[in-house]
DNA sequence: TTAATATATGATCATTTGTTCATATATGTA
DNA sequence: TACATATATGAACAAATGATCATATATTAA
């Protein structure tokens, strides 16, 4: 085929397109931000030891080191992944001396999750 | 610190574990499988592309061409992101003639993208 | 102050990911 | 049949990711 990408606006006769599907779609399209972030918010959830965080923030506040036994990698891999949940502002901490207790930070991220796994159980 | 990471039922009296919690956690830890199975959804979900290709189809369904218009890549990146997303069962197709049309496979996804749409809004 | 604990962070590296390019397959038409 | 169109697929490669290791920071206790 051997094309370049097509630009946003450009039109292209000699294909299939469907221009006012396409118009459709770009009218009622997220913005380009709310997109991204929409995105990252997945993206965050889309890891196995990320989404297992959560899950058991969604229970009980734990520290770094009841996260590490918990999923079985170190804590400083754990550190880490906490770190990308804060930063998307899915997990907040409390500190208790040299402690901090992890927590969710809103109950949508656990929404989500909950509507995931029904979405899994009628698959099957 | 320098320590191999824990084993799963391994304990280790020489930090801060609250050994409940991480008892607790695992007993109401989601299944490997089901955690995986979670994690890839969200994973799919996760890629701006792929978002911007189910919030399309979400409206109306379209044809490899009319994606690959509507993000503005190569209808090889499309039809790439497409098969993810069909392995999966996210979307599905129909074939008219030489064209196929796709769509989401059920709501799950869109009621997904919708909440999670939600919780962006209220963040901010 | 010194030491120990709890966590964070930067560097590194192997793995994964997403795109492109080239090619293959499938459908329709001449 | 041959050819064009629509899509799929495999290889390759750059970029992103996630873990580990080493080290730094913060808190507490001696």
């Amino acid at each position: 085929m051997n094309r370049t990408p097509l630009e946003q606006n450009e039109q292209c006769d000699c294909r299939c397109i469907h221009q006012e599907r396409v118009q459709a779609a770009k009218e009622q399209a997220l913005t380009a931000k709310d997109n991204e972030l929409l995105a990252a918010l997945f993206k965050a959830m889309g890891d196995p030891n990320r989404l297992q965080i959560l899950w058991a923030l969604d229970q009980e506040e734990m520290c770094v080191c009841d996260l590490a036994l918990f999923i079985g990698v170190s804590e400083s891999a754990v550190s880490h992944q906490l770190r990308q949940l804060r930063q998307l502002q899915l997990v907040s901490n409390r500190r208790q001396g040299p402690i901090l207790y992890y927590r969710l930070t809103d109950n949508h991220v656990s929404s989500l999750i909950h509507l995931a796994l029904e979405h899994l159980q009628e698959e099957i």
